[in-house]
DNA sequence: ACCTGAACACCGTTCAAGT
DNA sequence: ACCTGAACACCGTTCAAGT
């Protein structure tokens, strides 16, 4: 007669669900590998039987996370202009979805294997557009930079510090002189549009390289 | 008659200065508050009369590492391109300086005083290129994002890991057709290449929106 | 094969006390 | 005003043991 109270096992799928789960809501300071394993239910070195530390399971983590940059139901566009808007794109809403896990990600010294394939495909459409190989790489990694960059930008809200709320006293004890023609633009603008401008800034880059080759 | 034991007390300055030495010798993870303290011949909580946490310590390095952008005795060039190349470039230099404390100020959720200073000289630069207030915004947002991104990946040496030692291996496993064509510029293009080639595209890019203004 | 529990070597920080 | 020391509530991980 077999137990009744055999739970289901332990597996890396449920560890990494459940470390999605509790990042998600108590955020990564409270995540650990003891608030993990309290959540799992299970002694904290339970884990240790499927993982060989906590980094590798951040790992993990960040490849699950760029694994569905190439969802199977939409297939990216043809043109190379709009593949490369696409993957920025979709990006962009891994950062915006991931938010709580992507400054630690970008952070890391290690590519997973799905962002190496992101990269590939990166390197694959500029080479489509007519680049130099050479080209291709230095226009891969500067489109990679961008979109990382905006990504921590965008996540921590940074540029709404850049100017104080009080204009006043700012002028008082600065020497910058435009704080009032900027103060609008500076509060009313989003990131998406500046995401987009950046986008339009490299597209240019890219099409005037293209015809000067 | 006074102490002979008199040790030089302990200042922020000292604390500061001890701390980058800690990081720069032993690196981010073997520093602490303990640590530090250990260095300097103190208890751990004398730190804590100087500096509220742990945190607050961190941002005050931070914003010594950027006081150095504005260092008096290179100017800045006058003439908008060669400014923000230059800003550009300072900003690389100091990611570079201060590797070990790059990724975690990148991550960071505020931005220290001259953190907004360098922001202001850009927006300032890009205002004085003609830019409307709006455009200037996002054209520093993108920017801004841009040197970010590069910082991370040249200190983590990203994209080294991008195409696998072994080409054989890899091309039976992968999909990706562009592996030979590429696996040489991959190894040999340095990062700085990079970062130039995504400045150029980005002032390509500004110019453009200045004549089509 | 999989999980447990005690233990180790750490953290940042509070709090009461010393000079 | 400045520093100390014990203590608290945590970490990640090793190691020996249990089923």
């Amino acid at each position: 007669m077999a137990k009744v109270k055999t739970r289901t096992p332990l597996s890396i799928e449920t560890i990494h669900q459940t470390a999605f789960l509790v990042i998600h809501q108590d955020g990564l300071e409270k995540f650990s590998m003891r608030t993990l394993a309290a959540r799992l239910g299970v002694d904290p070195m339970a884990i240790y039987h499927h993982i060989p530390n906590k980094e590798a399971l951040m790992q993990g983590l960040y490849n699950i996370i760029f694994g569905e940059l190439f969802s199977p139901t939409q297939p990216l566009p043809t043109q190379w202009q709009a593949r490369i808007r696409e993957l920025a794109y979709r990006f962009r809403a891994l950062a915006l979805k991931y938010h709580q896990l992507f400054p630690s990600l970008i952070a890391s010294k290690y590519l997973a294997y799905n962002q190496v394939k992101a990269i590939e495909a990166l390197l694959s459409t500029l080479l489509d557009a007519g680049l130099e190989p050479t080209s291709a790489v230095q226009v891969s990694d500067s489109v990679l930079a961008m979109v990382t960059g905006f990504a921590i930008l965008e996540i921590n809200e940074l540029r709404n510090n850049a100017l104080p709320k009080n204009t006043a006293e700012f002028e008082s004890e600065s020497e910058f002189k435009h704080t009032k023609e900027l103060l609008e633009p500076l509060t009313s603008n989003t990131f998406k549009n500046s995401f987009e401008t950046g986008l339009q800034l490299i597209m240019t880059g890219i099409e005037a390289k293209l015809v000067t080759k």
